[in-house]
RNA sequence: GGCCUCGUAGUACAAUGGAUAGUACAAGAGUUUCCGAAGCUCCAAAUCCAGGUUCGAUUCCUGGCGAGGCCA
């Protein structure tokens, strides 16, 4: 158990033993790190026991401290200032605590259980090619998938693929009418770019013809309904659904196209699933849902033959799940999706990483699910994030302002290059390693500027300045964690030595701030693990991993380790740094980040 | 119009109701015969406005102002 948590119980019991007469709960505990500028490791707060127990916080303070100093192991000091009680830690149990996980490769996980939780993420349209949005959805939900299995619980990667509807139309009719049967191969395009550039001419096309029809005195909303190109496009549309032969073959070879194109995407960004969904295969579902909830009753039927829920009581509105021609709606097929994934994997959670455009749409229909008493209702989490923005606002394709994301994986890479040539750095290195590193910052920069943010919180990008390898980036961590390699190359000891070899340690001598910072930012990861998961946050993670670093760097700066005043300091420090660099390479392997051994 | 988010140094981001509001970039000053200077040290700079609750408010409540989103 982590000492903040130990130190927590034994005050609830501390005041409980003290002071009988009062209700103490745990929720009147506060327990933070304690200050730079104060004296100690831990800081109690004192307030919220002074009206309960009407004592004044000295008094108060003394008791509780003198009462946790004699009868825990825990502590050697206490100091009070001003209603904050501030407790250090013995400098055994630091030296125990490191000791006992300076080599565990599993520190702060969880032990496997039979929780089963989808994370449905990326879920991309196949008209066109991902953009710098998708990315902070993949990322995410990829880190998440990893926080929630260290966490242990049994994940399920999801992708729903939007595959169908009138948008895949668009890019089908284009590239029918002025392709001239060009394919991937025949040009040379990424099969995601290519169908995507036909995306692009129809709406060029279709801008062209209604400014061509307005000018001809054409009102413009009549104007966008006559457009042959949009015409067509709601033809193919209709064969599409009626099983139409050549529609078919021709909507399935640019899929195929899309998702080779995808499938390169994704390898590169290093995210994999483990299930694919197809809108093609779902959405007709969830009619039969909606049926049986009209037998029910949860649902009504206006008079023009439209089903719908009423959800003003909740402080919703009404919301419509099948038109009057018995067509359905996205949600009636998000209905259906819910159902089948909790029925394909029995699940206990679903995640859906979507932007938070939607959480109206998530809101309802997890409420509908819940009038309609299915079990998969309750387990349904919107993980909502906000959208990146340019400096200018929104990225809009019709605009151009969007920033596609193989694009931008390669000037990631590039800018990793240069930044390596410019510093002299790549001797010692094979042209494939090089290459290999250059990846690791590059993509190791962009997956950390894109999850350090709070996913809630929407975030801006400017392209212009592009991104940085200084600060608080990856770079910064790997470069901490190459050089702790590079010490433990010179002292010849292993990355993960066995625990044996420092069997022999026995502390004492003091432990000096700077050890101590580290100490107390070690032992608090299991903390930060288990939050990042139940808050479904990875940017606690990155701000983690980022702070130990910095520690890492000061406490470098002050102490030698190869040079150390004796051969205990060597192997305190020795063991420090390993651990460091484990939970490095753990934390941000989470983050689907690696961690260079040199740079 | 109704509902939901969000307003923190020049910029981008932190801060379970707790101490003098942190960090990075940019700006300024230092730092390399010594384990990797992609580092370290110092310096300056901010809670949109007005009320309220509280021993204590960036955080909770009310009302403005401003930005974004969703629903018709």
């Amino acid at each position: 158990m982590i000492l903040a948590v130990q130190l927590k119980l034994a005050t609830e019991n501390a005041l409980k033993y003290l002071f009988p007469e009062a209700t103490i709960t745990a929720s009147m505990i506060t327990i933070n790190q304690t200050k730079p500028e104060f004296t100690g490791d831990y800081t109690i707060v004192l307030f919220p026991f002074v009206k309960a127990l009407r004592q004044k916080p000295d008094v108060l303070g003394n008791q509780l401290g003198s009462y946790l100093l004699e009868h825990t192991e825990l502590l050697s000091r206490f100091d009070i200032v001003s209603g904050f009680l501030n407790v250090t830690v013995r400098d055994s149990y630091w030296a125990n605590f490191l000791l006992n996980e300076f080599n565990n490769p599993n520190y702060g996980e969880k032990a496997s259980h039979d929780v089963r939780v989808m994370v449905e993420y990326s879920s991309p349209n196949t008209n066109k090619p991902l953009h710098f949005g998708h990315l902070r959805n993949i990322f995410l939900g990829s880190a998440m998938s990893s926080l929630l299995r260290a966490n242990g619980n049994q994940v399920i990667k999801a992708n729903l693929i939007n595959d169908r509807g009138i948008h895949i139309c668009k890019s089908m009719i284009a590239w029918q009418r002025y392709a001239n049967g060009a394919t991937p191969e025949s040009t040379g395009i990424k099969g995601d770019h290519l169908v995507g550039d036909y995306y692009v001419k129809f709406n060029d096309v279709y801008k062209a013809e209604i400014a061509a029809l307005v000018a001809r005195g054409m009102d413009e909303k009549t104007a966008e309904k006559e457009a042959s190109i949009m015409k067509d496009a709601q033809d193919m549309l209709r064969k599409w659904e009626s099983g139409d032969q050549e529609v078919r073959k021709l909507w399935q070879m640019m899929n195929s196209w899309v998702y080779a194109g995808f499938d390169v995407s994704y390898k590169k960004l290093g995210v994999d699933f483990d299930k694919y969904y197809y809108e093609s295969d779902t959405y007709l579902l969830g009619k039969n849902v909606v049926e049986e909830g009209l037998k029910k009753g949860v649902l009504f039927k206006k008079e023009d033959g439209s089903v719908w829920i009423d959800l003003t009581a909740d402080g919703l509105d009404q919301k419509l799940l099948l038109r009057g021609d018995g067509t359905s709606v996205y949600m009636t097929q998000d209905i259906g999706t819910a159902i089948l994934k909790y029925n394909d994997y029995k699940l206990n959670k679903s995640v859906y990483v979507i932007a938070d455009e939607q959480n109206y749409h998530m809101q309802v229909l997890k409420h509908i699910l819940t009038k309609l008493g299915e079990p998969c209702a309750e387990g349904i989490y919107h993980l909502s994030y906000g959208m990146v923005e340019l400096p200018s606002g929104r990225m809009k394709s019709r605009e151009g302002t969007v920033v596609d994301a193989d694009d931008m994986v390669a000037e990631m890479i590039s800018l990793a290059q240069q930044q390596t040539e410019e510093a002299g750095k790549t001797e010692g290195f094979t042209t494939e390693e090089l290459h290999k590193l250059y990846e690791t910052i590059g993509l190791g920069a962009l997956k950390f500027y894109l999850l350090r943010v709070d996913p809630k919180k929407k975030m801006i990008f400017d392209p212009k300045e592009s991104i940085d390898l200084h600060g608080f980036t990856a770079t910064f961590i790997q470069y901490a964690h190459a050089r702790i390699c590079s010490i433990l190359r010179k002292e010849q000891v292993p990355l993960m030595p066995s625990h044996t070899k420092f069997n022999a340690f026995k502390l004492t001598q003091e432990i000096a701030p700077a050890e101590r910072d580290l100490l107390v930012a070690l032992e608090s990861y299991p903390y930060i693990l288990e939050n990042a998961a139940i808050e479904y946050n990875p940017s606690l993670l990155c701000n983690y991993s980022f702070m130990l670093a910095q520690l890492f760097n000061s406490f470098y700066d002050k102490h030698s380790i190869s040079q150390a005043e004796n051969e205990e300091k060597k192997e305190l420090r020795l063991m420090l740094i390993i651990m460091t660099a484990q939970i490095l390479r753990q934390a941000m392997g989470l983050m689907g980040i690696r961690m260079p051994e040199k740079m």
